[in-house]
DNA sequence: AAAGATTGATTGGTCAATCTTG
DNA sequence: CAAGATTGACCAATCAATCTTT
């Protein structure tokens, strides 16, 4: 019960701060964070959308506004999209990320018993993998 | 991270299986739970707000459309508002719930390591008791 | 035809403004 | 006026249908 209550809050409590901090969803947010941690800090749009956990659909929509705003850039090659974070991209996500981090820390981290966030890591670890597994790739 | 994993996967794949099964979204479904749960079946739109981690405003365009299918009835008593659920809801909400114990059990409890579901709620109890004691009331 | 990606319609949720009762 | 509740505009996610490149 305690974690379908944290599923419940959450969610919008994150979207909550990176929407008024940095004026991203936390879709958003994922899309940069991956870009960024990518050497080309380019990806094709579906290895994007498995490693954001989000459809191909909802990718495609969000990847839409971004470029809209400036921050990621798409060009074709071959059968595939590839999306590349812009300067101004990177500039973005560096500006949210702490305050995100910081967040996280905030409303989870710091209220779980001292020394346990190993354990916790531990039991959630194979549950999340297996919801990786089955998860609807569309 | 891997709880954030759960916290982007799972209300996904509830919301999928409670759809496809019973046609009802995770929120009505909180919303048919906590009803059933009272006495008389019955709770102020405060009350049910709370007791179902949403706000006011979402509660109430969600029990409008419960209502518009005859699950759920209202009544004005001084300045509350009173939701009870019907006869109708109550079908909906027994016939909606094994399958969905049985889905959050496949998805989540089935893979923790055997006997840790104690520990797991006692990790995420201060964290969900945090939460909702900061939680947006609007 | 299949894989990768996009689009458009619909719908649920959020936010801010508003209504209502005590 | 304050508390409880509703409304409407707007936005993002979902789903199914479609387009594009190999």
């Amino acid at each position: 019960m305690s974690l379908l209550a944290l599923v419940e809050y959450l969610p919008g409590m994150l979207d909550q701060q990176l929407k008024s901090d940095a004026d991203l969803r936390r879709f958003e947010y994922a899309v940069l964070l991956r870009l960024n941690r990518t050497p080309e800090r380019t990806l094709p749009m579906l290895n994007l959308s498995a490693a954001t956990f989000g459809s191909l659909s909802r990718l495609s929509h969000s990847v839409r506004r971004l470029e809209a705003r400036g921050l990621v850039e798409r060009r074709r090659k071959g059968g595939s999209r590839y999306v590349t974070l812009t300067h101004e991209g990177r500039h973005a996500f560096l500006a949210a990320a702490p305050g995100h981090v910081q967040e996280i820390r905030r409303l989870v981290l710091e209220h779980l018993p001292p020394g346990t966030a190993g354990d916790l890591a531990a039991l959630l670890a194979p549950v999340a993998k297996h919801l990786g597994g089955i998860a609807p790739r569309n």
